[in-house]
DNA sequence: CTGTATCCCCGTAGATACTG
DNA sequence: CAGTATCTACGGGGATACAG
């Protein structure tokens, strides 16, 4: 182990962060919600992953203990994720954050702009959450 | 902009992490807390981080409108860090989050020594939070 | 005391092609 | 359908030395 990791271990607060502060986590976590989804439907609803970085992050939020997987023996093959208790509990929280984005919000008309713009070039149907 | 970063403007919750989904930036909220904390302060608090990285955060921090940054033309220099009304406001929800991974953490007796180890070897007085 | 300036490592994440 | 396998690029983060 190594310096950089110290916090992953050393206070509540990096614990937290180590286990859902990457780039998709919390996406994933409130895409789910209390549903069981496949794997293609959670790649549809977050139409800006990649399906490898998706299986990346459902593989280390199942070892986190967040998600279940379920796989079924079938062909063609069906996987469905759901939340645990421990992810479930997190809903909540993910809401608070996202009122506290809205509430405090700096609205720059560029970046929003930019965005619209780079969703018709990649053909994006649908935006993520 | 690249497709990578339009979860940034794409939704709430993507905005949120983009301001404290940083390796740092909510412990640094969460140290600083009601008060005003000198840079060197924060670097004894937070003492697994090294200053450049603390510079850059602090500066990113107050861009996103968190922290409040007060230079004082003394000799030696003197700077104050505080939270804005809006990294206040986040406060009760990195609360959340500790009681969140107090509550469902699983105990993992080899990390712990690892990092207890770590500590001796790095000669750290203080745990950071 | 509070930063800058460099340099560098390594992990995240993306693109693409392939498989059971 | 649900992934793997590879390769690559980028940038966050770290160590160290220096500056105002």
């Amino acid at each position: 182990m190594v310096k950089s990791e110290l916090m992953k271990y050393s206070c509540p607060l990096g614990k937290a962060m180590s286990a859902l502060g990457s780039k998709w986590k919390p996406i994933i976590v409130l895409v789910i919600q209390d549903r069981k989804l496949r794997f293609g439907e959670l790649a549809v609803r977050i139409n800006v992953i990649s399906r490898k970085v998706l299986t990346d992050q459902l593989k280390e939020m199942q070892a986190d203990g967040l998600v279940i997987r379920e796989e079924f023996k079938e062909l063609p093959p069906r996987v469905e994720y759901s939340l645990t208790e421990k992810g479930l509990a997190l809903l909540p929280i993910l809401y608070l954050l996202e009122e506290w984005e809205t509430k405090y919000h700096v609205y720059d008309p560029e970046k929003e702009k930019d965005c619209k713009t780079l969703l018709e070039e990649k053909n994006v149907k649908k935006a993520v959450v």
